[in-house]
Formats: structure tokens, C-alpha cells, sequence
DNA sequence: GTGAAAGCGCTAACAA
DNA sequence: TTGTTAGCGCTTTCAC
């Protein structure tokens, strides 16, 4: 293994010069630059990151917990998770991955052990056992997702109150009066998930702003249960004109339920989903939608973060404004 | 921040006894240990991981390289990353996560730094550029997937040929003497991805062997290009009675594609899927197939890491035998 | 613009 | 069974 100090006299200077070169912490002429470059460059030297987190006591390493749950949609965590990655690295860090499994223990061993300068949560819920433990923290985090308390936080995600009510209102604008919300599965709602929460009251407020009615169901992934939701809405309200889905997993069910039932998108009823775009893309009708900025919030993430370790930064929510696309499944109310 | 000192003061006994404690290295009464252990709880301790990394040339890290393409099925990666992730933390090691465009220089980088101890890689290519560094650091590395030339090295994998041979197998034993093949999209294959040519060698083989006609389409995401790809095949091998399918994006598209042009499954076709079980049992048709057992893959890759970290454990391929499960979406060839 | 040297907190001989 | 101590490789004051 390649140290610091045989790069040194390699290049025939003291060891805080070459230290001074790589960090560029103080001027250094370039004929000095040069030759400690090069001998870097020949000896293949990579500094040791355990003795600079020792001496710095930085590790430049972000922690990023997960959820390890299986009923979220996968391909956007992992949108998430590859932004932050990249992001990170872009700025000079690593990144650590956590898995929710450990909980607050995770929290405490990271930023206990210097392991990680700072961390990143995703699946927040509104009244996340780890909060505590990040307000007291000195080390920097950020989640990804919105608690009910926000205060000495840092919060990035989609505004999904917004979004709730953009979608209302597409549909109300094109004279739809009986909306269903088909959600995620019970679980996200029973675990008072900030997204799923966030959505609806989004959705309420403007439909009631507007006399729309809606209806709330939520919904297992599958075939099977999201048959049968349809069939349930259409029992209980006969005369439902649009649907909006937030579950990837029932969108393309509910397509085929509702070709099943001769019903034609968009001329009979109107679908608006909120998804990734790949997802409104790929389905068997262009899908009108509301995006899911996956990537966007991993970068946020990450740059907030590496403000705050900078030491500039203060802790905010940075709310990303829904964008609505029209495609091919929504249209004028019939009739 | 308390240090092991501190402890080792409130204690009552010297540094290294604290040390040795945490280690399990040497006996320690258990008085001593006792006293030691409630120091380390009252205090709040957590031995830096940085000190430690330094003094132990160990960082109790194991790195996971993962693709950023997007034209690999998402969740299998997660479920890989998230199996490792637990078993990682199981044996005392935690994961830092790369993504695959740093290339040959993330190899370099963190074996060079000490910032893991070992490395995981997945979406391996036959001749993968990674390999010659891999062979030639002295860290332990596991590859999930099989590269052309495994000589010197460790492999996690389906084992993909005897699921190719499997897939044949179940079907020439139906009667199926026409069958189709609808792979991964076209760049998959140009890659030389381990798995993609593996599973047509095993087909190929066990087709010839069993004379059965066998016709490979790749096969881009989405609805358009599946139907395109079906209505191909139906005009080349009009007497098709079977389909493989490997991969996610098609099956449904296949499915529906399928039933608009009146063919019933299984009575008119079969339909075999290489998948995860989820993908199976959540498609619109129950359906038989050999499944990918992700999270298998993760925890192996991390259990010969670890044997190799100890001291143990030599360089070899481990193949996982394909399971093939029949459900509702193969049956006896028509006629 | 450069060098010398004192740690950072822990591990692992070596001693007892 | 326990203590003493010399580093691990780097950063960063302080001095020139």
C-alpha cells in the first residue's frame, strides 16, 4: 500500500505538502504541484480514507436509509437511490446504504461512529420514530418525504397536496363530477405514510372547493383486488365518469378491468394517474399523469445536504410543484 | 463524542481491555466485562469507525456495484441490493453503494482507499472490463452474474443454461414442438450480458436435443413493440404453441397481446415466464415459471465474502438450480 | 511557499 | 486475566 508520506519523498517534499496539494487548503507553487502529481500519478497512490476521517474527522460518506418494504413501488426508490448516488459522488462522496430494518438503532450507529457525515431518509411517515434523533443530531440530514412536524428539518419531495388538487382540477375543468381515488394499498395508509396522506387532502380540499365528489379506495397490488375495487365503485357510485390512480401496480389492472367492461378511455371515463413517467409510457394507453420526480429529488437531496456540510444551508422544505401531462386517458366528461 | 478512553476511565480499566471487549479477542472475566459493558451504555458509546478502519486495516465495508441502466427489471436489482444489505449488516459489515459509472475507477478507488474491504459486483458482462483489476487486487470480490473467463474468481448466479434446458424440458414434455423465445431488448444481448446468453445457449441446446423448433425474439418494454414482436413471430412460425418469455416488461403486454387475437392460455398457448414470483403471481394469468431467486443471490454473494474476509472460503462458481413452478399458464399443446 | 510534529481514536503486539 | 505502548496514515497548527 501506497502512503502519503513515500509520495512524499517520491516527489522530494514534507508530507503536509502533499497533503496541502491534495486538499488545496494553501497555494502551492506549480513546480511543486507538478512533480507531487506525478509521483501520485506513478506510484498509484490513493489516499487512506479511515486515517483521513480519523484526522478530518470527516468520512465524506452520506448515509442513505431505505425502506426495505415491498409494497412501495420499487423503480422510483431506486430512481431515488441511483441520484443520490451519482449526485454524491459528483460531490466528492460515497454513499452508505441503510435498510429501514434497524430503525432508530441505524441512526444512532452512523452518526455515533462517524460513519457517515450526514444522512438521507426516504419513506418518512408523518410521526417517524427517528425524528427525535435527527433534531438532536448534529449531523446534517434531509428526508425524502414530509412529516407532520417539520420544525428544525429538512424536507425534500413532491408537493402532493398540490398534486392532488392539479389533478381535481384537470378533471373537474373537463366537467367530471364523480371521481374515484384508487390509492395505494391499506398498509401505506395505516402506516400514516406522508405522501399517501398528503395526496388526499390535496384531492379533498379541491374537490370540495369545486362540488366534485370523490371516492377513496384503497387498493392491493394485483389483478384480483383491483377488479374488484373497480367493481365496488361502480356499484357504489354507478355514475363515476374518471379515476385517479396512485399505485403503479393497479394501473394497468384497472385498464384491462375497464376494457373488460366495455368501458373506452378516455371517451367513457377519464384515468389520471400519478406515476413515474416510464410507467404513464409504457401502459397500454397513454397515460395523462402527474410525474413522480424521482431523480430530482435525489439530487435535491443531496445537494442540500452538501450545503449544510459546507456550512451554509439552513433547514427548510423544498416542495417540488406537481406538472401534469395530458396524453391519451383523460377527456370531457360523456354526456 | 466519547471515546474508547473514556470509557476505559469510567470503567476502571485500561484501553485495551475496553478494545477487547468489543473484539471478543481475548477472555475477559466477566466482572470486568460487565462493568466495561455498562461504562459503554451509560456513556453512549460508539467506536469510530475511522480509528478503527485505521488501526485494523479493516473497514468492516463491503462495497455493491450496481448498474444505473435502466433496461434491466428494476426490482430484481433492489431485491439483490436490499438481501445484501441484510445480510451485510447480520455479519457486522455495512454496504456502500456504487454505481456503475465510475467503472474500472471505482475498483481502483475503493480498493486502492481501504474504504470497503471486499466487493460485490452485479451486471456483469462475459468479458467485463473490471475483471483484470479484480484479479489482480488482493480484496475479496463476489460477482452476481458469470463473466466469460472465470478463472480466479468468485460467481453467484441462477444458473441460467439448466433454466434455458428446464424451460425447453417442460414444454417439449406438454407436446410443444413449435416454440417462441422472447428475450430482453436488443442492447441486452449486444452487452454479451452474462445471463441473456446464457439462458439461449441452454434452450438452444435442450432444443436441439429434444427437436424442438426454436425461434429467439429480443424484445424492447412496452406494449407496441411486444405486440410488433408477437405478430412477427406468428408470421414466421405460424404453428407457434409455446412461448419464454425473459423478460418483466413483456409478460403482460404478451398476455394481453395474446388475448386480442383470440388465443387462449393454456388451451391455445403456452405461456412460460423466466421472472420473480411476484411478477408471475401478479400477472393477469397465474403463470408457470422458473423463478429468479434475487434475494438468494444477494445473501450467497455476502456469505462468500464474508467466509473469504475470515480466511476461508476459495474462489468458485456457485450455481443456484432453476425451480420451475407450474401454475395456470402452461398446459399439453393443442391438437 | 514549505516543513516539522502533534495528535485523531483505535488495535494488537508485548509484558506482566 | 489485564495493562502499556507503539503505531496505523492522515490533517493541521505552528514555525520559518
Amino acid at each position: 500500500m501506497v502512503t502519503l508520506a513515500e509520495v512524499a519523498r517520491h516527489a522530494g517534499v514534507s508530507a503536509s505538502t502533499v497533503s496541502y496539494v491534495l486538499s488545496g487548503k494553501r497555494s502551492i507553487s506549480t513546480g511543486t504541484r507538478e512533480r507531487v502529481e506525478r509521483s501520485i500519478q506513478q506510484l498509484g497512490y490513493h489516499p487512506n480514507a479511515g486515517a483521513r476521517a480519523l484526522a478530518s474527522s470527516r468520512s465524506h460518506v452520506i448515509a442513505l436509509m431505505m425502506p426495505l418494504r415491498t409494497d412501495m413501488y420499487v423503480p422510483v426508490m431506486m430512481e431515488i437511490a441511483v441520484a443520490v448516488a451519482t449526485t454524491a459522488r459528483a460531490h466528492g462522496y460515497d454513499v452508505l446504504l441503510l435498510t429501514g430494518d434497524e430503525g432508530p438503532a441505524a441512526v444512532r450507529r452512523v452518526t455515533g461512529s462517524g460513519l457517515a457525515d450526514a444522512m438521507i431518509l426516504m419513506d418518512v411517515e408523518l410521526d417517524d420514530e427517528r425524528l427525535p434523533l435527527l433534531r438532536d443530531s448534529e449531523r446534517p440530514a434531509v428526508l425524502i418525504g414530509l412529516p407532520a412536524d417539520t420544525t428544525e428539518l429538512t424536507c425534500v419531495d413532491l408537493d402532493f397536496v398540490a398534486t392532488g388538487a392539479l389533478c381535481v382540477e384537470h378533471l373537474a375543468g373537463l366537467g367530471h363530477r364523480d371521481v374515484a381515488f384508487i390509492g395505494e394499498p391499506p398498509a401505506v395508509y395505516e402506516r400514516h405514510t406522508g405522501f399517501a396522506e398528503r395526496t388526499l387532502e390535496g384531492l379533498r380540499g379541491k374537490a370540495a372547493e369545486l362540488g366534485v365528489r370523490l371516492l377513496h379506495r384503497p387498493c392491493e397490488a394485483g389483478h384480483g383486488p383491483t377488479s374488484a375495487t373497480l367493481a365496488r365503485v361502480l356499484d357504489e357510485r354507478p355514475g363515476t365518469t374518471a379515476f385517479i390512480v396512485q399505485n403503479e401496480s393497479a394501473v394497468e389492472p384497472l385498464l384491462g378491468a375497464l376494457r373488460r367492461r366495455g368501458r373506452a378511455v378516455p371517451e367513457d371515463v377519464s384515468v389520471l394517474a400519478i406515476c413515474p413517467d416510464q410507467v404513464a409510457l409504457q401502459a397500454s394507453v397513454r397515460l395523462s399523469s402527474v410525474s413522480i420526480p424521482a431523480g430530482e429529488m435525489g439530487r435535491r437531496a443531496v445537494e442540500r445536504i452538501v450545503a449544510k456540510l459546507a456550512g451554509h444551508g439552513e433547514d427548510d422544505v423544498s416542495l417540488i410543484p406537481p406538472e401534469l401531462t395530458v396524453r391519451a386517458s383523460s377527456g370531457n366528461a360523456p354526456g
